[in-house]
DNA sequence: ACATTCATTTTTGTATACAAAAATGAAACA
DNA sequence: TGTTTCATTTTTGTATACAAAAATGAATGT
């Protein structure tokens, strides 16, 4: 009998894909780096051809910009993409939420609760790493539970962007708060099957998030000038 | 000096993306075929390493799928994939037709005005063809007034799946007079500058054209299977 | 006739080789 | 000191070579 259960290794190109999105997501590769094909041919234990391969994909994702006859560079967003992509993301949360409360589950709104206990867990212990790891988790859930997976899709790749954005970061207490209130009222617009609430809510959630990031920005900025100044 | 202006040639692989995209756009490599890899390389004299790069790009952009060791293939959308796809289109185009109602130009508004005549033209002669094609370019030029590149980028990603779909195709002469009358519509509210109202159109706008592509999948479903049952 | 096996061919996946463009840096010069 | 030139090195882009997986199809057996 054949084994049809055995799953084959995924190809050495999407591992690739994989590995190289994580160190772009998490700023290892740090915004504007240049990615030298040789050095990561070597950092990973490949040749150029699925590395190259893997680079195609991530240029197509909008990770990496890709620089003719001059490689690649991990993505480098201004203040103006970043309020694009956020406007980008917020119609497809929004969307997202709208679909969710019409098709959620009663397991998924579950799940999606306990979720939301633990994000609490680590707001009270102020823990900002694992907040954001289970707020990016929780609008994942609602995501899925729209039932869409080009809507899934298209909102994983415009989110990872943005991602690298929000890794490291100070919070400022009071929007930290505010937000957490923000993931009180989503949890009720679900419950109550609410479309149009949690699509407000998601909306305006997202302007805040906005806000924090662009700060950061401004705030990072500022003190590279300084740095150059001095 | 240098010649700043002289622009070099695009590279090879990126060459091959815009070509296959429009093979496959156009239905010219129908959906569900196979890309074969060294054919592909004849016809378009090439070697395989850029082909391979056009299609791990063509993969990103959801136009292709990858088989592990067995290749790629066209994408081919089932009834369902159509539906999720026009409702991710539907709320990229709401979105990008309220902000173009904010930001779009008087310049911008007087050359859509003046591709909405063109495309009347087309319609009066039952041209379908300069119809669709006019019909795009309007779509898209209202996404462009929307002046948010990452909108304008999704969209185009997004959409490229459906084109194949829509290019070919007999319309239901009812169906497409009550899709010109949407487009005088969304004039009027472009012109008002009333975002909502131009929403609203587009929106049901494009539950009309997602029900007469829906009903073309199911009447080629049908042909092919009575083909089948011969 | 139909299914199964297995050697052969084809196709895909990865590594390497070669060519061309860009970056580097020392020498020459103002 | 600063900048310009140009040979050298490095890096990217493309082609080819090699390895492994999948497809093919004839031979075998039921």
């Amino acid at each position: 009998m054949d084994d049809l259960l055995t799953i084959p290794p995924p190809l050495l190109h999407q591992q690739v894909v994989t590995r190289l999105r994580n160190l772009l997501v998490q700023g290892e590769i740090a915004p504007g780096a240049k990615l030298n094909e040789r050095a990561l041919c070597e950092q990973l234990a490949i040749s150029r051809t699925p590395l190259r391969e893997a680079i195609k994909t991530l240029a197509a994702e909008g990770l990496i910009v890709l620089l003719p006859n001059r490689g690649a560079i991990a993505v480098m967003l201004t203040e103006q993409d970043a309020r694009d992509t956020f406007d980008v993301i917020a119609t497809l949360e929004a969307r997202s939420g709208a679909l969710a409360a019409q098709r959620i589950t009663e397991a998924e709104l579950v799940e999606i609760r306990a979720l939301h206990y633990e994000m609490l867990a680590h707001h009270a212990r102020r823990n900002l790493q694992g907040y954001y790891h289970l707020n990016a988790l929780i609008h994942e859930r609602i995501n899925l539970a729209a039932k869409n997976p080009v809507l899934t899709q298209t909102y994983r790749a415009v989110n990872a962007r943005l991602q690298a954005l929000r890794f490291r970061s100070n919070v400022d207490e009071e929007k930290w708060d505010s937000a957490v209130r923000d993931h009180e009222e989503m949890l009720r617009a679900l419950t109550a099957r609410d479309g149009d609430a949690l699509s407000a809510v998601l909306i305006s959630h997202l302007e805040t998030k906005r806000d924090v990031v662009l700060a950061q920005m401004r705030a990072i900025e500022t003190v590279e000038e300084e740095n150059h100044g001095a």
